[in-house]
DNA sequence: GAGCTTATGTTTGTTAACGAACAGATCTTA
DNA sequence: TAAGATCTGTTCGTTAACAAACATAAGCTC
């Protein structure tokens, strides 16, 4: 078995090996949650086709997510770090394959300082530039273009037309009141961009969604796609 | 001279004074530039009195801050991090000193992967954290809150009761438009919370400006203190 | 002090988004 | 098939914030 994940793959085979007896493929369900807030981390997860979500919630409840982590990321910074502790509430948000590593086997291997280490903190960099982009998008693009933009990346990731999504999800995801995504959604579905049912949604034209969403998408798909 | 840098104070004293040597001390004037928006970095800061901005700009103008980087912080993250060019545009807000030191002879610190690498991993860390707070309170929080969290954090790093500041620039800061910081400076002051006058901003009362910051000053404020 | 520049004050119309509430539709499970 | 749960549709009043425009005031330079 071996794992799809582009910071695994791009690992010279030798370390690969190195840490692969230490892999645990596993298949987590939709909604599993893979770290609480405030939780210690002890176990790194590295998505094969699954897709998780950090969010964080404020006291009144509002929710909103903080990075979206497929094939190309991780979740568990905070052990390479130093800390040791997520933050944030990390979820299943679509349910696949996914690599789990002990967290102390995986600081072990980041902390001699080779190819891993670098591969990881090239990801802590772009993870960075995401979120800083993320605060801008959030104050001021409006709820189509990020709509767009996020619809778009969650497909980036999951390689099919079919999304499995609520609009009360999205609009959690999006912090935003779910009426809005709702009008949105309505508004993409009669321009023909997508189709939806009861929490499923079709990606019926990618360029037109790319030309409603933000320019903020385009740094996003940038990272995907780079090297 | 001796740095107040709280990276380059709780590094041990060999490794300090292995640093040492190649260190700038300098102060540079408000608004000087230190990084422009995907330029390589060759020299890396530690602010010790100095405060500085990073910020980001979107193709239509619109500006908004990513990170507030003083005597807890560095700017050249990229460096250590892989990439070695700034994302975002990086200028000096409040003038004092600083320290300058050449990217690549940190970056061969940093690679020993001693006390330095784990203390810069940690700042890494805790910007990550400060950046997604920032982006879920640009999403949910309103402008009083958001200055007053603001205003906050600049004098936590600026130690005087008298900021440098115009309404133009805070706004441009927060993301707001100008007639807002107006306005919601003027009840700050009809409160007693400020007062300014042209370019100066004077906090009168902390305790009462926190009760209006939102709930991330707090987290910030952790930030700043912690250690 | 006159004129220029920059900063702040203020208004006004406009709009995006919210919150709350309820109706209708579809799926699930008993 | 009935009951319940969940998801979506829609309305409506409310509000925060914006954009644009112009007025006033303070500091700077000659």
């Amino acid at each position: 078995m071996s794992s799809n994940n582009r910071l695994l793959t791009a690992l010279p085979e030798i370390v690969y090996r190195r840490l692969e007896p230490y892999f645990t493929f596993v298949s987590l369900p939709v909604g599993e949650i893979c770290y609480e807030a405030l939780e210690k981390i002890d176990t790194v997860y590295f998505p094969n086709t699954a897709l998780i979500s950090l969010v964080s919630t404020l006291s009144d409840g509002f929710t909103s997510e903080i990075s979206l982590v497929g094939s190309t990321g991780m979740i568990g910074l905070p052990v390479i770090l130093g800390s040791g502790y997520s933050q944030h509430r990390a979820f299943i948000q679509v349910s696949g394959s996914i690599v789990k590593i002990s967290a102390s086997i995986l600081k072990n291997e980041f902390d001699t300082g080779g190819e891993l280490q670098k591969l990881l903190l090239a990801y802590v960099e772009d993870r960075l530039n995401e979120v800083a982009q993320l605060s801008i998008c959030n104050r001021h693009h409006n709820i189509e273009e990020r709509m767009a933009r996020w619809l778009l990346m969650v497909q980036d990731f999951v390689q099919s037309d079919e999304l499995p999504l609520t609009q009360e999800f999205i609009g959690q995801m999006l912090g935003v009141n779910r009426p809005g995504v709702t009008l949105t959604a309505g508004a993409f579905q009669r321009s023909g961009l997508i189709r939806y049912t009861r929490g499923k949604i079709s990606i019926l034209n990618r360029n037109a969604l790319e030309d409603v969403a933000c320019e903020c998408y385009q740094l996003f798909h940038k990272h995907f796609y780079q090297q």
